[in-house]
DNA sequence: CGAGGGTTTGAAGTGCATCAAATAGTGTGG
DNA sequence: CCACACTATTTGATGCACTTCAAACCCTCG
């Protein structure tokens, strides 16, 4: 049996944000910190709250969001484990630029933000790491840009199912079976369009690379056909790095 | 006569990156730095390059793109003066992740990344403050992508016509002219969008909202007809700090 | 078994892209 | 200052991708 204070410092642990970090640090934010575990639609914060907080994934899947007046969503990103949330706030007068809710059951640790401030601007080299994995999620945020302009809805989502396939089975490329980590609904939005457009691009792609689907299940038989159709359009080269929660920062 | 050294100093005090650096790092910053002048059209680094040096503009418009094999191109940012270029290859091994070309004649100036690196790590200040600058251009992108996803190509172009007032006069609000800073042709790939698209965007944009086009110059006669048209489909509030080269890190 | 959300399918509409061509604007050399 | 060449911009006609609205289907879970 494991106690919490030990699971949260396992988390933070893996955490590519702390993963550096001396023991003195982490065991100050564990101090600090609880874990909460939030059902399939937990509104985690909204966007302009307060912020005091900011949550370490330790599993299931948050979406952030942003949302107009008449209720249209924008959905901004979506994060699982080992990725933390709400940690920019300190650099919004600590107001959450955006809201987050757990779209699959989510266990995570909530922090203090002002803690995580106080180690920044006390240690250059965590400053340092920390810009390292913002810059990453700049450069992820320019492809996704690229994406939105020069693929199309078949290619989107055949990115999106490359990103799932883990980094041994990207080397071999050899053929595997995913699974859809969440609703197909939210797949289409986190690729900007629409459930139905989701739906015909999906048999689509079916139809071009070979690929079997099955519910939530994707089968994929032969790996470079289905890249060589999704990446036409595209200006980097599988297997892009493009970070995910299992494959980034490979580099630091 | 003001000589090249003090030129230099002058344009780096007003980089939000360096506003809050000692005379010490200027100077040393200066000592390894020159100025180049690019006329239009001049590449200043390709994507997958190299990298050894970032750029500082003083004036001029340089745009970030990245292309893929069939020489399509996806603009990520368009720059002007008192903003960096390619200093996020630090953190991608020192590799620019995107091409930078002027596309109007820019004065900049060229410092080594090594330098930079050694201030980050070394200074936490300084590390926080270039995270700051870089969570902001974050944000920035998230706007970006949320753009392109819930905007029509109209709403984009007097989006992008906004965020070209002054903020004096976003406050009060009165109308004013202002110019298109560059080619209609990439104002549109900057938004996302065809030559033809923004050319027919911009005259709907005219009926809706009572804006004067003559060439590059825009007159607007009534403000808050133009933001009432243009931020419906968005999920901020006029005066959105969308950052742009003049208004951006106000809170800093 | 039946309710309700997630997903698929069909039909029709819309916005933007594309192709083609005319027009306006700019810089050049005479 | 004008004519030419060349580029930027606009306009027209058409096509396609995605959206929208409507309805059926399917799956899960009480």
């Amino acid at each position: 049996m494991i106690s919490e204070h030990d699971r949260i410092i396992n988390t933070l642990k893996q955490t590519d944000l702390f993963e550096k970090s001396k023991d003195s640090f982490i065991n100050e934010l564990v101090r600090q910190s609880r874990i909460i575990e939030a059902p399939k639609g937990k509104i985690l914060f909204s966007q302009d709250d307060n912020a005091e907080y900011f949550y370490i994934i330790q599993s299931g899947w948050v979406k952030m969001f942003r949302e107009t007046l008449d209720g249209t969503q924008a959905i901004i990103d979506i994060r699982s484990s080992h990725d933390f949330i709400g940690e920019t706030a300190i650099f919004e007068n600590y107001v959450y630029p955006y809201s987050a809710e757990a779209i699959e059951p989510a266990n995570m640790i909530i922090a203090p933000l002002s803690t995580l401030h106080d180690e920044l601007k006390n240690n250059a080299i965590f400053s340092l790491h920390m810009l390292h994995l913002i810059a990453r999620q700049k450069r992820h945020q320019d492809h996704e840009i690229e994406h939105r302009s020069l693929q199309n809805a078949p290619q989107r989502i055949g990115c999106f199912i490359l990103q799932l396939i883990p980094n041994e089975n990207k080397k071999t490329r050899e053929g595997l079976t995913i699974h859809l980590p969440y609703d197909k609904t939210l797949i289409a939005s986190r690729l900007g369009m629409q459930p139905e457009t989701f739906s015909r691009a999906l048999s689509k792609l079916k139809n071009e690379t070979d690929i079997v689907i099955k519910g939530a299940s994707v089968k994929i038989n032969d790996m470079d056909k289905l890249i060589g159709y999704t990446c036409a359009a595209c200006s980097s080269i599988f297997p892009c790095n493009n970070m995910t929660s299992k494959n980034k920062c490979e580099n630091v």
